[in-house]
RNA sequence: GCGCCCGUAGCUCAUCCGGAUAGAGCACCGGCCUUCUAAGCCGGGGGUAACAGGUUCGAAUCCUGUCGGGCGCGCCA
């Protein structure tokens, strides 16, 4: 929309001429921005809705609204168009009032207040600490942090959190395979485990850990290897992290809900609100009350739980933390855990909502390079690792690229691609038009903050309207991004709407003119479309260099 | 077998809480650099939106079924 206003006006006097042309009869208006620029700014059906009601051809119930719309100097033309849609043209002053309003917000520009200042968490990554971050994980990053932005764009108070899952099986795994590492480098027989790690990164933990650990060079310590391990592997994967720019709020040890007690007292509270039950040995939880497909067990024969306790332990405690909204990025290979968990905070009968928590599942990333598939790494042993990505192609790229698509298809990360610095690769293509637009700031070598005062009316090019109307809707297409966990959304608008447009007119149009009141007027329009991009790649993770 | 997701141009994908002629990029063909960055722009060809029904004034979009692909169905996490 143009301006939330101007889209709020005009539902207004829409609705106000339905009343006066049809007394009495119910519409809801529906404003579109049509596809098409030859059907105006903003485009209603109620025509077609109501023609059926009051018994009119939907065209003659077109005219009869039209007739009723009172005149307004927002709007500077209607027209009755198709089987009956009602379309309204801004005027061009309406059309150019973002440019202003862009250059006064500056980096700010676009931000909404949906959230209302509500806590909010997202949770994603959430790695296991038994390996280097893979492929999938960095999708998850990107993913985490752009709808995290997105949520501060849109006025949350955005916590974004990390699950170490440092307790159960996988942990001992990784502990004893790096125990059988140590062993072997001195020389002793050792097996490594049936489901153990054999990346050469466990060779590295091994050979770290003689020297660290003086008393235990043997590797006979267990408990103190797995400490070791996991330590070691927490901080290369903060190392990760940190590489790809994904700083998080806090991080939470699946390990302290046992030593704090929240997983025994969730096993209380089931059973407590008395849908749990025994059966085999081991304690299950009828989830199926719940809308689970089958009941779950919670303390398995050997009296030790499933991770599924601790999942609903974790969650009751982000709800008691007081985060009553809640995102988990996830791979799509977890879809079944979001119906038990909902199933479990359920069963507590504690109040949690019903969708409680939110979730944006997404498919695995498959890594190409000249169009053959690359699975090894060789580090990790059997993927390719997060770092790989980052240290060939760089942190923009692969943010961008993890990006661009949506979360239900699987991604295909092509590395050539990614590499080429050519038209081929959208990040380049949005990068440059950012870049390009610092450079004629630079050359223009003015003051920004005078642009404010440019005779906008002085712009007269379809490139150029047609631009400004695109800065006017990032707003709008931010808040749909954000309620929809969309990132992909943004991506498109900068690179086909934002960059392409600029392009077109860059390559129509010169800026640095020699009458200066219409300079000024392109020059403001150079600054605010600068100033989107800028705004669009910061909620994307990914730089605005101002020379390329 | 059951559950979830996907099927759109030669390729990679947008559009999906119903709207007008289904859009980009790549690839292909033809133009544009003495002018602020050609990593760019303009024009052209290319489609039964897997298939079959249904709802509707109107369906790529919603519903049902079929086919094809992915993932998940453990007292693993």
């Amino acid at each position: 929309m143009s301006s939330p206003d101007s889209k709020t006006l005009l539902a207004k006097l829409i609705q106000d001429a339905v009343s006066k042309a049809f007394p009495g009869s119910e519409a809801v208006i529906e404003l579109d921005r049509p596809k098409n620029a030859d059907h105006g700014d903003f485009a209603t059906n109620v025509a077609l809705q109501l023609a059926k009601k009051v018994g009119r051809k939907p065209r003659d119930a077109a005219q009869a609204i039209v007739d009723a719309f009172g005149s307004n100097p927002e709007i500077s033309k209607i027209e009755i168009a198709g089987p009956g849609f009602i379309n309204f043209t801004l005027s061009e002053a309406t059309r150019f009032a973002v440019i202003p309003a862009i250059l006064r917000e500056g980096a700010d520009f676009g931000r909404g207040n949906a959230g209302g200042g509500q806590k909010i968490m997202v949770e994603f990554v959430s790695a296991n600490p038994t390996g280097p971050l893979h492929v999938g994980h960095g999708r998850q990053a990107a993913l985490g942090d752009a709808v995290s932005s997105l949520f501060e764009w849109q006025g949350w108070n955005v916590t974004r959190e990390f699950y170490y899952n440092d307790a159960g099986n996988q942990i001992a795994n990784l502990a004893l395979s790096v125990q059988a590492r140590i062993k072997q480098d001195r020389g002793e027989a050792a097996e490594m485990p049936k489901d153990g790690y054999h990346g050469e990164y466990i060779r590295e933990i091994a050979r770290e850990y003689p020297a660290k650990h003086l008393g235990d060079a043997h590797g006979n310590d267990l408990d103190q290897i797995r400490k070791f391990a996991v330590a070691y592997l927490r901080s290369e994967q903060d190392l990760d992290l940190q590489a790809f720019g994904v700083k998080f709020d806090s991080f939470f040890l699946e390990s302290s809900l046992y030593t704090d007690g929240k997983v025994d007292e969730t096993v209380r509270l089931l059973q407590k609100a008395g849908h749990t039950y025994e059966s085999e040995g081991a304690l299950w939880l009828r989830t199926t009350d719940f809308g689970d497909d089958k009941d779950r067990v919670m303390r398995k024969s050997d009296g030790t739980y499933t991770y599924f306790v601790p999942d609903v332990a974790y969650h009751l405690d982000k709800y008691r933390r007081g985060f009553a909204h809640v995102v988990n990025v996830q791979g799509a290979d977890h879809h079944s855990t979001v119906s038990r968990v909902r199933a479990g905070l359920q069963a507590l009968d504690l109040g949690v909502p019903k969708g409680y928590p939110d979730y944006a599942l997404h498919k695995m990333v498959k890594v190409v390079r000249g169009g053959e598939e690359v699975k090894m790494s060789k580090r990790a042993g059997d993927y390719v690792t997060v770092r790989d990505l980052v240290d060939e192609v760089g942190r923009d790229a692969v943010r961008y690229f993890f990006l661009m698509r949506t979360m239900e298809t699987e991604l295909v990360f092509d590395i050539e691609l990614a590499k080429s610095q050519s038209d081929e690769n959208p990040v380049y293509y949005v990068q440059y038009a950012h870049a390009r637009l610092c450079a004629v700031l630079r050359e223009w070598g003015g003051d920004e903050k005078a642009l404010a005062n440019a005779d906008l009316s002085l712009l007269a090019s379809p490139y150029e309207s047609a631009l400004a109307q695109t800065l006017a809707e990032f707003p709008s297409l931010l808040a749909h991004a954000s309620s929809e966990h969309s990132p992909h959304l943004l991506t498109y608008y900068l690179h086909d709407d934002v960059a392409a447009r600029l392009h077109t007119y860059y390559n129509a149009e010169r800026f640095l003119v020699d009458d200066e009141p219409l300079k000024h007027a392109r020059l403001a329009l150079v600054s605010a479309t600068r100033q989107v991009l800028a705004n669009g790649l910061a909620v994307l993770g990914v730089s605005a260099p101002e020379r390329m």
